[in-house]
DNA sequence: CTGTTAGCGCTTTCAG
DNA sequence: CTGAAAGCGCTAACAG
């Protein structure tokens, strides 16, 4: 069970390796590498017996010893916690793209800092990836510098609103989607808007956000006290606390934008628990349209930012470089979308 | 950029080998080896000398190489799509464990059919993994075969109730926790209890759960009109369509239990459109206790599954398993709790 | 404590 | 079209 690969294992069969399917078929190793590799290369009928040894022996390839000799297999990434983020959505346009073009998609999740990033990119690193995705990036030049001196194929999953990826970047300007919907919000007559946001200490998307929609305000000639905007945990319940912050602090809020709809919707809740209408008494703005904002009550005006086009661009991105594509762009803008529905 | 394994790359300095730092530190490579391995086998001073330059040089060492020749470092898992089903907990807490211990993931996910599910395995095992955690598993008659005889370490995050794991098992019995709510649903008063499910064919988990659902009905001398149960997909746009499906059915309905939280959401979102009150004019109960489950309006009762805990436990066992542990229980329950709340 | 040798399973390279 | 030899980067096993 734990003994290291080949020979015998505890009742079945004996794995089989390259060697062993050669010998059954009666050519060398090297042709049944190549059959399986390059299939032209190897007469028909050389090919057929293999193919059926293969068949019947049941033989599986060792990528550790393939991908070392030859073509790297792997996609390292690194995303932050899954949940709460819609990140699990990028996470599949990663995995389907990744296997759809035969790589496998090693991952490594959390809530790094500094440190605990560069350490996750040393393991991810040590894999020998074809390529890296990073998502949960907070950027600390030891681990930019990492990656650029080795000449990775990288792409970040960022804002990309001035700049510089390390290689390649997908993504949106966070600070456009929020200052585009907070210009949405005041065209449709709000006045006093609340902001909330999950704590943007060190990352720059969230941040972004926060800066566009200060200069949204600014640009239309609203003040932007700072008594309006709160940072919450990434959970409903913060977006619940954050409503009762805010509404303390400014009895006549007249709209809450929440940079994540996880908490637009746990404000939404807090509405109800209130007994408030909305939008009337209070209206609530989301960000990412997550599957639920389409059918929450009222439902949920939000930023739509495609989340699953978003890993599969950035898989398909890596795979061009990979395959020495010419005038790749290092900037890939994804478009968003304010989604107009009731609750703001 | 796509160039193999060692060598220069572009425009840094050449990414280093064992052999090289050996070279600098004036050892030999299994000396360095032995100092990353297991550094009490190494003089302390050889040891600095070969950190310093580690330190100084960055190095990274070969995974594909080392699992090749030493202990295996991935574990390889197969997971339902992450998207509106708590699986993201799960690999939260499989990833969490696994990096604990100095594992990888390597995750595959994906609505797998029968022979899509076999295949995936495949490309699991071709990297050699410790050990294998399954959950989205219909369990082929093949896939089956292909694990027992090659004797891997597995565990199945499943069902637990009559079903004979390959190898391991982690999980609850879907039957005990539908029987249970269903029973408490009984208790509160409820008459007519209508079941909501995701697609169940060639879902164990999903039968179980409707299985405990009728078997608790016939004990407390409750008929199940089959009307009553209804199938949607996993969105909470599903669940709102099965609401509007069962009410037409059974104008009398008092409650709907629905397997699963994304669906009760779903349910209570189409209750508020319709102005009905819930409980009163009609119950919800979910499945799963999400994050949001605690925060919706009103509170959602809910079977409270430990998804994470179910993650990290698959791992440890795994780990105890591939540390040679005697005596390990095939099956490890975890636990599961009704949580009453408001909306049934 | 340190080094040498051999080889993991595959594929590159070069020779038939 | 097929095969033999060599070696990817590392570590087990065995000296010293």
């Amino acid at each position: 069970m734990t003994k290291p690969p080949g020979g015998k294992t505890g009742n079945g069969r004996p794995r089989l390796g390259m060697k062993e399917i050669a010998r059954r078929a009666g050519v060398a190793p090297m042709t049944v590498s190549r059959a399986l590799a390059d299939p032209d290369k190897v007469s028909p009928q050389t090919r057929a017996r293999i193919m059926e040894v293969i068949e019947r022996e049941g033989f599986i390839r060792n990528q550790l010893a393939s991908s070392m000799r030859s073509r790297r297999r792997i996609v390292g990434t690194m995303v932050p916690p899954l949940i709460n983020s819609g990140i699990a959505e990028q996470v599949q346009g990663m995995t389907d793209a990744c296997h759809a073009a035969g790589y496998q998609l090693l991952l490594i999740q959390g809530n790094f800092d500094t440190e605990a990033e560069e350490q996750a990119i040393r393991s991810l690193l040590g894999w020998q990836p074809a390529g890296l995705i990073l998502q949960a990036f907070v950027q600390s030049p030891a681990a930019r510098q990492l990656l650029s001196d080795g000449d990775y194929a990288v792409v970040e999953i960022s804002e990309i609103r001035g700049r510089d990826p390390i290689d390649m970047a997908v993504g949106v300007s966070n600070f456009d989607t929020a200052y585009a919907m907070t210009a949405h919000l005041i065209d449709k007559g709000y006045r006093r808007i609340g902001f909330v946001s999950t704590p943007a200490h060190g990352n720059d998307r969230l941040q972004q956000r926060r800066i566009g929609y200060r200069q949204a305000l600014l640009d239309r000639g609203h003040a932007y006290p700072e008594s309006l905007e709160v940072e919450v945990p990434i959970t409903p319940l913060g977006g619940a606390d954050a409503l009762a912050m805010l509404v303390e602090r400014d009895s006549a809020l007249d709209v809450i934008f929440c940079s994540s709809d996880t908490l637009a919707i746990g404000a939404v809740q807090e509405c109800h628990r209130r007994g408030w209408a909305i939008p009337k008494r209070l209206a609530i703005a989301g960000y990412g349209d997550m599957d639920l904002a389409a059918q929450l009550f009222p439902r949920l005006t939000t930023v739509r930012v495609p989340r699953y086009e978003m890993g599969r661009r950035a898989v398909e991105q890596l795979l061009r470089r990979l395959a020495g594509e010419a005038d790749l762009p290092a900037v890939v803008p994804i478009g968003f979308e304010i989604v107009d529905r009731e609750s703001a």
